[in-house]
DNA sequence: TAAATAGATTTGCAGTGCAAACTATTATTC
DNA sequence: GAATAATAGTTTGCACTGCAAATCTATTTA
């Protein structure tokens, strides 16, 4: 029982979902960005960012800060030490998996 | 424009999506599997495996051929070559994605 | 022959992704 | 200086999806 085809199946689809993982990834890098800067990199719309964003945030896997600068409202994202783990080892995971998954043989 | 989080975000998640993931995986290295096996070896629902092999087979990424074996109903599920070029090709993807991802700079 | 088991599909619904519509603020044009 | 457009972001609405429960068919057992 819990063969890597299982754990493969329940993968965390909140980090696993494209969208999410392009964030997260992004983040992991990056450290901090802002909105329009992630909109442009990840090519989202703004309100599929938005709603993704909160998700993450609510996961307590990135953290928001609203400001106004040049007169201008601005959103800065922030990975979180929990979101950093949380990115880095689903990519360690994916990787690990593959591997299993090649290795693997039938009757184990 | 076309960075590495754009291509991110469009990850085809007919493939991408956790269950679908193992399950080509598992045939990827199988070449073929009866429901019940994968069933066992993904931890699946039959329910929901019997979804997600639909699907698949829509797409025309595995076929499908049922039998009746020892008086028991037998089905037998295959990868395609489209599915096997796919499957192989979303891990490289991912690979490649994440290599770029950590090799990534702002303002290019 | 009634009940149980095996193999698989269909149904129903909660949850999700996402674009359109909307809000609020600042800048520009006439 | 009113109207219009642009910027930054959120909310809404809905089509789609994953998944377990219910269902169906065929076989085996009591």
């Amino acid at each position: 029982m819990g063969s890597v085809f299982e754990e493969m199946a329940g993968l965390d689809r909140l980090i696993h979902e494209p969208s999410r993982l392009a964030i997260l990834t992004a983040l992991s890098t990056c450290q901090r960005a802002d909105f329009v800067f992630l909109q442009r990199i990840t090519g989202l719309t703004g309100g599929n960012l938005s709603s993704q964003i909160s998700k993450l945030a609510d996961a307590g896997l990135v953290s928001v800060e609203k400001k106004i600068i040049a007169k201008r409202s601005n959103t800065l994202v922030q990975i979180t030490p929990r979101g950093q783990e949380a990115i880095e080892q689903h990519w360690q995971q994916l990787e690990q998996l593959r591997k299993s998954a090649q290795e693997w043989k039938p009757k184990s």
